[in-house]
DNA sequence: CAGTGTGAAGTTGTTCACAGCA
DNA sequence: TGCTGTGAACAACTTCACACTG
């Protein structure tokens, strides 16, 4: 029990993987071939397999069949979650487009926003509504995920309104470390990091260049 | 030497905090003022300050612009690194309209995109070219880092173009594994996964209060 | 043999403990 | 006493080594 985080984070790349192997009727596959595609470690692979409760048979590998729905039945993928996204601007109009959601078992049923040249339309199929409308859905629906995709500034008193009608888990974008009580489920997904890890590794290459000139 | 990723990760939270807390016009602040404001251990603080070269007194914190000036420093802000943008569909778009990238040191230059109605105009700022455009300014402009988001199906052939126009960074936003020859940079976002441990995290809790409720 | 499966070793990052300081 | 700064203990994850199987 107790199954790593990085394995739950490579879940979703092995079934994008093997969606593509069953689309190409591929019946069986290997840990070490998936490592390859997937540019892991051979034994990395089967530890997670086996964390999701897929087994295989040796000099053979994996029934692709048998291994998408362990996959899928580990990560709870039978199962789909609803969520709201507050704040509509481009990257919650980007995140109401992603139709990848409802593959993996999202769905964004609301969004809101208070601009009222966005409140009464809908974008790929998602209403959007006023903020004043969230308790009253929040209430009747009990959506137990909460996209917080506003500006900074604002993130936080949102937040604080999710939880206070009843989401279990906040999936926040706003570049800002939310308090939230004890309990509820908080995912940061912060652009930035990403781009300080590029940069820095940017400015290694760039360092072990010169040094090298240097030594000429 | 070798700082650990996860400090790298930290660094522009760290950054945003301390614009913060320099319009407010604090003059200094203590680790464990910062560890409480960002939900991080103290000693976690005090020790990623100290691989960016910062330091303190002793009872009283640090020097709130000496500190910003040092993990700038750190992190290269001194020097803003230029982007390149492949697929203006709506996830591109949001990083396009991203006016926050500049003030974390990189700029999106032009963007690059198939759909003939896009060709030609400009978002933010940024003109959008079709993609036979892209070697043409790539041999001139010399850009360090290129970002994809287009659809899974093309980001590997994009991939293979921009280093082969002498990309030193790709930032990739498709879920899918890219394969890059060495010395390559590669960073992903791969968004499913953030949503993977969410799912999981959801369905441990609710494991965890029906097996309550089948206690009593 | 070329795979699965697993315990042990190694690596990386976090947290603790405490010395030094004002 | 409340902080910085750092070495040592600890925890988490990955990689290695190897027994096992068809």
């Amino acid at each position: 029990m107790g199954v790593p985080e990085p394995t739950i984070r490579r879940m979703p790349t092995y079934l994008n993987l093997l969606k593509e192997l069953l689309e190409m009727e591929e019946s069986n596959v290997s840990a070490p071939q998936i490592a390859r595609r997937l540019n892991l470690d051979p034994t990395q692979v089967v530890k997670d397999l086996s964390y999701a409760g897929a087994s295989g048979r040796p000099r053979i590998g994996y029934a692709v069949g048998d291994l998408l729905t362990s996959l899928k039945n580990f990560m709870g993928y039978n199962r789909q979650r609803e969520a709201f996204l507050v704040g509509a601007g481009s990257l919650g109009q980007a995140l109401i487009q992603y139709d990848g959601f409802v593959e993996h078992s999202m769905r964004i049923v609301a969004a809101f926003d208070i601009n009222k040249e966005k409140i009464g339309t809908e974008m790929n199929g998602v209403p959007i509504f006023s903020m004043d409308k969230y308790r009253d859905l929040a209430d009747r629906l009990h959506i137990p995920i909460g996209i917080i995709t506003t500006p900074a500034s604002v993130a936080q008193e949102i937040a604080d309104m999710m939880v206070c009608w009843g989401i279990k888990a906040i999936w926040n974008f706003a570049p800002v470390a939310l308090r939230l009580p004890e309990g509820v489920i908080l995912q940061d997904t912060h652009i930035y990091a990403n781009l300080a890890v590029i940069l820095n590794k940017l400015m290694d290459v760039e360092k072990q260049t010169t040094e090298i000139v240097n030594q000429q």
